[in-house]
DNA sequence: GGTTAAAGTGATAATCATTTTCAATTGAGG
DNA sequence: CCTCAATTGAAAATGATTATCACTTTAACC
């Protein structure tokens, strides 16, 4: 599954004339060691431990070409940092969003996801992605 | 219903010990006087052509208010500006998003509301507001 | 109506995340 | 190995939003 990612994001790179570089593999090598999503930041701080000279500009322009390709997601969730999710193949979660401890659970939910592709269609709209986002309090905090 | 948005807000400010003022008022006025989501920067120019010397941090600050007292609610849809909807009683819209003009439309779906709530439940969450999105190409520019 | 303390305002400076710039470096193909 | 376009990192620039602060206004009280 990382490999096919790996694959998939080099094919990108060379079908789009660009370089294969010691950054851009390390950025990647430790977005996908992470399960979920992160921020840049959280990213910036992770790869400076396996290449101390990494600048943030790169990192930000990494994370877009992972968007551009593909592999992964722009998350916005209102606090003013972009986050990136990883995209698996006709995989998508949602998310619970504790307003208290900031603790954010995924979840799936295929029911829901036909019927947004029902409301699309009664509008004539081609859905590319969709976001659900559910904002509150989560079991820990509510004990 | 108007009449009661302005006493909603009315009552909250008083509630805070806080004051009515004229910019308040015109701020409010101009946010009511639209029936959709605005950015903080179009709410500005428009609020400029009743009372010409509000400042930009006034109406930051008030649309905050709105937002604190529940007349409005802040919407993101990830290109870095921030705008408020309108929050009617138990109402709320979902949004389409063409991302190829821009253009947002609002929905609503019962269904998806409650199977929302449902998922919730299951992971004992405590539920207090949620946004959906749909992002893809309307039907103008699919023509 | 005048007094006053607390809240509000507006101009401006400050922040914060993100982009751009640019000189120096590096990768891929010939 | 050479060349050239792509890449990088540091630092400056940007754009949205927030904080600061001297001055003004509101609401309550006398």
């Amino acid at each position: 599954m990382k490999r096919s990612k790996k694959k998939l994001f080099q094919e990108f790179i060379a079908s789009k004339g660009l370089k294969s570089t010691r950054q851009r593999d390390t950025v990647l090598e430790c977005f996908l060691s992470s399960d979920h999503h992160m921020s840049t930041e959280d990213l910036y701080l992770k790869v400076r431990g396996k290449y101390p000279t990494i600048g943030y500009a790169t990192v930000y322009r990494t994370l877009k070409l992972f968007a551009e390709s593909g592999i992964a997601r722009e998350i916005h969730f209102g606090d003013g940092q972009t986050r990136y999710e990883h995209v698996a193949e006709g995989e998508h979660h949602d998310h619970l969003i504790c307003t208290r401890c900031g603790a954010v659970t995924e979840f799936e939910n295929e029911t829901i996801e036909r019927l947004q592709a029902e409301v699309a269609e009664q509008f004539g709209f081609e859905v590319a992605t969709h976001k659900l986002e559910l904002y509150g309090i989560c079991s820990k905090c509510r004990e």
